[in-house]
RNA sequence: CGCGGGGUGGAGCAGCCUGGUAGCUCGUUGGGCUCAUAACCCAAAGGUCGAAGGUUCAAAUCCUUCCCCCGCAACCA
């Protein structure tokens, strides 16, 4: 643990072409409540996110626009920033690495890398992929393409320059081993290790020449290059605290307590940024914490699945802090986990609603009902057993909040947290309020039972808040006790024992509402082609536009256009599957003339003997192509979309080669 | 033999490393209560722990084989 009385927590800088998903909500969010946390517990907290704006995915993407890559960019970071806004993210600055300032650091420490002799310039030769913005090895490189992204790469030779990452490696390894917290969860801190305990680390090109990507950081030594995006990017961490703050912070904030970054981008943080930082003699970050990835429903997120969920629909339906609290309750820090509709509304009702929503709400009504709207001093014991057993859970909590915070135990901490709302309801149901209230002999206890519960709450929302800052704040609102969570909050005023009392309470409406589950798993499949329009006005049908389906292309083709494409009937001969490959058979079909073969992606749909001897329709003077290395000479016709619906056959029997039009 | 993850009451998961009464959340059923957002409290039902072998006094847990599911990778010409 990071024992000084600074916190710097940073999340990544997020790529802006992106568009924010639930992962960059994520992220942001876990560092949102640890700088909360720490923020209340007094800490001297500094908080970074921000956005990483060069590179060539920037540069094509403003170029296809047609404007200028900085106006791309800024016109693409309001997406981000509208976000953290909405979802209650307090960070202390937002860096964007096209700040001229950024790119000044960038460029000092550069320089002085260069005047050290740490950077070099040689030649490269290696496989190029445009699209990923990297090389890769001649082992990497599968069949001429890219391992990342399939996509071809290129054979490149060209100077760059080289940071000589690869003189680090015994270094590195003996700070890893040094030290336990640097890398976390454990799980990854071996996985890193391992990387580097078996290859050998290489050095590392920092430089692209301008002719090929010109959106970046100048190289300070030559003017021909700019900086590769990782040190770039990596920088931020470092010169946002050179001018981000009133005045140069470095001293008083770094080394950085934790990075929090997604698991796809650890070995670059542990690898790439540690060992530049060595070389800068400057020391490593405390913690560099992977935490895991999302998926949808069950299936990994991707925009060709169409299943990327936008923050701001799960912000719309169920508001900030309830996003917030799913997020970290639904699964432990550093694991996958899946995001559902359905996950988030029964968390939502049970947990919120159910939870403290409703504890809040019974206990605010009995005060009013029972104590004429003001939380009373405590009186007589009315159930000694349970107020121990909260007493205790409660006077433990500051302290297991603190640890697990400590240890990124988000998780742990919510249900902690639930468990007290549940003891709670539990002393509420068994000591009966409502019973105590009708004599006046009972009242002294009856006393008690509202006030140990209103201490409870008071002690709930202070934990609660980092998770929930407008729920913790409507909840100490709604008890009348005056907590002021933007600024440290000294333990004295919640603590169990603080006395609480003649306190006048103001009701206000339910923290949550309850969300009654819609049909899940029933996912609206089809949208009824014919009338799915919310429309009105059938009469003032534009004529002209008799508008294609969605589907459909956009536009026509000419009939000459139609006759290049031969399609022929063909009698399948033989089918086999092809070794090792999902959905691919391998046909021989015959079309009259000719035996053609013809590889083709039905296996899903179609066992192989159950084809042969049908006719069915081929395009024949299709270019030929080498499917998982089979040639294919043409290409069936099957209805369906990513999946096979069927295959396109013949009513009435026709002779192989039969021309179809 | 491509890489990896997983199969535990209706659903989602923990337990498996370090064998020894199978646990949690949700759901279901019955009861209670009436302060509360049809909420809350109590109780119950419900599992041959994917299959088969093996090791052992004892296997969800260790070993072997097999089956199935899900990612990723390779291909839907």
């Amino acid at each position: 643990m990071d024992t000084r009385t600074t916190f710097y927590v940073t999340t990544p800088i997020y790529y802006v072409n992106d568009v924010p998903h639930i992962g960059h909500a994520y992220t942001t969010v876990a560092a949102d409540v640890l700088a909360r946390y720490w923020r209340l517990r007094g800490r001297d907290v500094w908080f970074l996110t921000g956005l990483d704006e060069h590179g060539q995915k920037v540069q094509q993407a403003a170029a296809k626009a047609g404007v200028d890559p900085q106006l791309h960019c800024d016109n693409l970071a309001p997406r981000f920033q509208a976000l953290w806004t909405r979802l209650e993210i307090s960070n202390d600055a937002f860096i964007r690495t096209t700040e001229p300032q950024h790119k000044t650091v960038v460029q000092r420490y550069l320089q002085v890398l260069f005047d050290n002799n740490l950077i070099y310039k040689d030649t490269y030769t290696g496989w190029y992929c445009t699209f990923d913005e990297r090389f890769w090895t001649e082992k990497d490189v599968e069949q001429g393409l890219c391992p990342d992204c399939r996509r071809p790469v290129e054979r490149l030779s060209e100077h760059n320059y080289f940071f000589r990452m690869g003189q680090y490696q015994d270094q590195l390894i003996h700070y890893i081993n040094q030290h336990e917290e640097f890398i976390r969860p454990d799980s990854r801190r071996n996985e890193v290790l391992g990387f580097l305990n078996t290859q050998k680390l290489g050095d590392l090109s920092i430089s692209r020449p301008k002719s090929r990507l010109s959106w970046g950081v100048e190289l300070p030594f030559d003017k021909d290059y700019v900086a590769y995006v990782w040190f770039d990017a990596l920088v931020n961490y470092l010169s946002a605290l050179e001018y981000k703050l009133p005045a140069p912070s470095v001293q008083r904030y770094w080394p950085a307590s934790l990075h929090l970054v997604g698991k796809d981008i650890l070995t670059t943080h542990a690898v790439y940024w540690s060992t530049m930082l060595m070389a800068l003699d400057l020391p490593l970050p405390h913690t560099i914490f992977a935490h895991g990835w999302w998926t949808v429903d069950g299936e990994k997120m991707s925009k060709s699945r169409g299943n990327v969920v936008d923050p701001n629909t799960v912000i719309d339906e169920f508001g900030a802090d309830a996003f917030r609290y799913f997020l970290l309750r639904e699964v432990p820090f550093g694991q996958d986990g899946d995001f559902s509709k359905a996950a988030m509304v029964s968390t939502s009702n049970s947990d919120l609603a159910n939870g403290l929503g409703n504890l809040l709400s019974r206990t605010l009504t009995m005060v009013e009902r029972f104590s004429g709207g003001t939380i009373p001093q405590v009186g007589a014991p009315a159930l000694e057993a349970l107020e121990e057993r909260i007493a205790t859970m409660a006077r433990a909590l500051p302290t297991e909040m603190t640890r697990g915070v400590e240890s990124l135990a988000f998780r742990d901490n919510l249900l902690r947290l639930r468990e007290l709302v549940a003891l709670c309801d539990e002393y509420i149901d068994k000591s009966a309020p409502w019973n105590l209230a009708r004599q006046a002999v009972d009242h002294p206890r009856l006393q008690t039972v509202l006030n140990t519960v209103a201490r409870a709450l008071r002690l709930l929302s202070v934990f609660y808040y980092p998770f929930m800052p407008k729920i913790a704040q409507r909840v100490v609102q709604q008890l009348g006790i005056p907590v002021d969570f933007s600024r440290p909050v000294p333990e004295s005023t919640y603590a169990w024992d603080a006395p609480l009392g003649n306190v006048k309470i103001n009701k206000g409406p339910a923290l949550f509402p309850r969300i009654e589950p819609t049909r899940q798993g029933v996912k609206p499949v089809s949208e009824s082609p014919a009338s799915s329009q919310p429309g009105t006005a059938p009469a003032a049908m534009p004529v002209a536009s008799t508008s294609p389906p969605p589907s459909a292309a956009p536009t026509h083709i000419t009939i000459d256009e139609f006759a290049k494409i031969q399609l022929k009937t063909a009698k399948v001969l033989s089918a086999e599957r092809v070794p090792k490959s999902e959905k691919l058979l391998k046909l021989h079909v015959s079309i009259g003339t000719e035996e053609r073969q013809i590889v083709a992606g039905i296996g899903k749909k179609y066992e192989p003997d159950t084809l042969v001897g049908k006719t069915i329709v081929i395009v024949a003077n299709l270019k030929p192509a080498k499917l998982m290395g089979i040639e294919s000479q043409g290409m069936v016709l099957a209805a369906g979309d990513s999946e096979v619906r069927g295959l396109v056959t013949i009513l009435e029997e026709v002779e192989p080669g039969t021309k179809v039009k």
